[in-house]
DNA sequence: GAGACCCTTACGTAGCGTAAGTGTGC
DNA sequence: TGCACACTTACGCTACGTAAGGGTCT
């Protein structure tokens, strides 16, 4: 028998990829999709009848973004989701706006305030950011550094070893 | 793997720092300096007579590498501890050549060999440099991106809070 | 009816953080 | 002598990896 109706569906009308397929999409594995959700990263997905996680468009999206945040920028997973939550209430307020732009000024003004609130919950992610301006000149003058090796050892392999395999990774 | 040189200790004449102070002046705590010593990223220490480590400005120095590493470019432990190795066995190649430039046909191929063995064995880390580099046009990307929303945020806490904190200049 | 695919449960790993209890050095 | 500093031991945390055992599916 079925049973779950999610309580609220924001729109699984779009859910139709599997957890392999979100995985195979997104270049994360399956488990970490299960533990985004766990962690309340990637909100619970809607089920098929036999309990198969059934994704949309979106939570591919969300996935990918969650992925830039943490490899490139080097987020952790708590900090993620902080930023995420933030741009959602930061968005819901935008919407708001949009349709109802002449509210009462008490309304205005709570939703200044929720603004301020997320954007000093965000403090230390602004300062994060920035720190990776200065990081961004390290890494630059690494690549340069890293590039000058690869062209020695591409010397030394060039010379060398006709026949080069056999060798398989790892201690 | 080689692993050890000549029981001489490379030169612990220059050891002089504690553990507090190489934790201070590299920005890691004393665990993780011990850390590395116990997963052989850094060669034991000398050792005062009631036991307390005695660090070298060469330890220091490799501490601030292994963090560039770690940090700017992603690579896990197990990965900069073979770049490291790789990068002594070719110093140390490159010495003997200085030394003896005139070696016998053996040695001199025996060298190359060598050579071409930790090149081999550098081939993922080479792969993930190059990567970096295509991470590198998506990085700035991102960071524009950032900047952006930075602005956003700005403009928010301007208007609001008068004791936001300072902003850094910059870009 | 047989894979390919998915489920939960749960233990393992990396890279440290953080005591706890005790010894060392200036 | 005090007290900052160091030592070992050991359990905790994050962000997953990796079976194990067992249902589900066009």
């Amino acid at each position: 028998m079925p049973k779950q109706q999610p309580s609220v569906a924001t729109r699984d009308d779009e859910a139709t990829y599997q957890i392999g397929e979100v995985a195979e999409r997104t270049g994360v594995t399956q488990r970490t999709l299960r533990f985004y959700e766990e962690k309340g990263l990637l909100q619970p997905p809607s089920r098929m009848e036999g309990g198969f996680r059934l994704y949309s468009e979106d939570d591919v999206r969300r996935v990918e973004q969650i992925k830039r945040l943490q490899k490139l920028l080097g987020f952790t997973l708590a900090e993620i989701k902080e930023m995420l939550e933030a741009e959602e209430v930061r968005e819901e307020i935008r919407e708001e706006r949009r349709q109802q732009p002449d509210a009462g000024a008490d309304v205005k003004r709570a939703r200044f305030l929720t603004l301020i609130d997320v954007t000093e919950r965000q403090h230390d992610i602004r300062q994060k950011v920035e720190a990776l301006n200065a990081m961004k000149a390290e890494l630059e003058e690494r690549l340069a550094h890293y590039a000058r090796r690869l062209e020695e050892l591409d010397e030394v392999g060039k010379v060398s070893s006709p026949s080069a395999t056999a060798s398989a990774p790892q201690s």
